[in-house]
DNA sequence: GTAACCGGTTACCCCGACGTAACCATCATG
DNA sequence: CATGATGGTTACGTCGGGGTAACCGGTTAC
């Protein structure tokens, strides 16, 4: 039985239980990880910016400069961020979130909601 | 700089940023991994019915006794599932999805979601 | 009594995510 | 020429998620 659901353009997509089960594989794969939404929140919030690699890895705590060259490579690589060498001295290297980037923001939003609804939940209970 | 969220009653939640973070970790290692989004979308899909532990094993694809056992407990502590014994001969265990439970439904539609449509973004491009 | 079904548990192993530390090339400054 | 900043890379180790297989106690059916 598909189930309907909603593309780029609004249009409606059909998937079959077994595509949803690859799309939220590949979810939590592209999003998931110690780093990766922390990287895209951090760059969302300083969109104003320009966020060198030091830059961004003073800010965000604690990644080493393993994990984040990593981490960038692969939201790159999914076309979330834009790498950007800039021509100062020495040379700086500029990362940007991509307009489609900014798609990762809802499903960053609905993590938050239910995190921060399940801790009062639980306390609560 | 304090962020607005929806709780359970619709009233509006303030959350600092590294309660954000908190909370995005909370939700990946409760809804995240290989299995407990499986298991809920499987019990949600299937709440008419009575979905024993064998039952359940044999629908969910691949699933070991070892992991559905720790997966519904982990689950059942997050009250997200509840675990009944039948008094069938053999004793027979039913496990049902909460009501609570029915709030991580938005969450794996946002995955479906984002996954359905990022698939097609890479095709695209 | 033995085979089969139920709901697990236990022991063991593997691999990949992640951490740490050292290192590297390039350029600029003193 | 040494020091510091840039943006990484490499080698190595750890730890936990997850897989496999065997086993277990209780009960029913043959």
């Amino acid at each position: 039985m598909p189930m309907a659901t909603i593309n780029n353009n609004g249009k409606i997509q059909e998937a079959t239980c077994e595509q949803e089960l690859a799309a939220i594989i590949d979810s939590l794969e592209i999003l998931g990880g110690k780093w990766k939404l922390r990287i895209m929140r951090h760059l969302n919030n300083h969109a104003s910016e320009t966020n060198t690699f030091k830059k961004i890895q003073r800010e965000v705590e604690g990644i080493s400069s393993k994990m984040l060259a990593k981490e960038l490579r692969d939201l790159e690589i999914n076309l979330l961020v834009t790498r950007t060498v800039l021509d100062t001295r020495p040379v700086s290297v500029s990362y940007s979130i991509t307009e489609y980037g900014l798609s990762v923001l809802p499903v960053n939003e609905v993590l938050v909601q239910w995190g921060l609804n399940h801790r009062q939940r639980l306390r609560l209970s």
